[in-house]
DNA sequence: TTGACATTCTACAAAGCGTAGAATATACTT
DNA sequence: AAGTATATTCTACGCTTTGTAGAATGTCAA
């Protein structure tokens, strides 16, 4: 099996396209700890890379920009928080990955994920029946 | 319920981040008619947005160098054809980012998945669970 | 006041896309 | 062959996003 299109501009970024490499970083540092100081944060990244302090509070900053990190004041330095837990970031890019692709084309989407979550995480299958299951269950009743 | 996130760059942006705006237009004309000269292409745009023939060459060029449209000698002119028809390309774009998504977490995944076909397209639903069973029989069968 | 550390500002480079004029090539017409 | 029209290619600019980081400014304690 070949490698599909290689065309994505998102093949050098992560979570779909929302997140520059840097910035990914730095949100796992964030949801990896709750919370911590730029230079906390610093610390944590700059073994991996080489970096400056300004550079990744450069960074953290756009990210509170952005909405995806909140900053509060601290004792004696701001504290930065992710503003939603990994879980739920993940769900809604998911979420709205999938419904754009589902606009897309919406049978050629469905067919491609069965194929997909076979590939990736065949134990998912039987999951995914028992959700489609409930939920059609859900949709009869009217929810 | 709020809409997701808006923290998409993909928000301007069309077929997940691989196509910008013009890019994406000029694609639909010639998924729809199947080949043009460049300027045919232009010709079917320039209605929709005031654009000069060397921009549309231009980005016709670069699609070109993507892989994305074929160019050949035709009688006067060249003529580009899409490489792929909008449903491969569609599908392909689909396995790409489902697997990405996936990778990202893929229990959160599957449930938003779930949703979202049955809020796009609840119709699908069915068709989702027939292609589980297909795809869960052909995994015993060891294929 | 002088450090030391924290925070903010300002700036640059690279990439991707939209944009399009300038330059060049090719061919048709007279 | 010269001239004109059309086709194709080149070159380039602006804007946006991200990575990058130094300079400037603020704050607090010794």
């Amino acid at each position: 099996m070949g490698k599909t299109l290689s065309i994505f501009k998102t093949d050098k970024r992560d979570f779909e396209g929302v997140l520059g490499s840097l910035e990914k970083d730095i949100m796992e540092v964030l949801w990896d700890k709750g919370e911590f100081s730029g230079r906390e944060v610093f610390e944590q990244i700059k073994d991996s890379r080489d970096i400056a302090l300004t550079t990744v509070l450069t960074v953290i900053e756009r990210l509170v920009k952005k909405g995806l990190v909140k900053k509060e004041k601290g004792d004696s330095t701001y504290i930065y928080k992710p503003a939603s837990s990994k879980e739920e970031f993940s769900k809604n890019i998911s979420r709205d990955v999938f419904k754009r692709v589902m606009q897309m084309s919406s049978s050629d989407a469905v067919a491609s994920f069965v194929d997909i979550v076979a590939n990736v995480d065949p134990k998912e299958l039987d999951r995914l029946s028992r959700l489609i299951e409930a939920k059609k269950k859900e949709l009869h009743k009217g929810a």
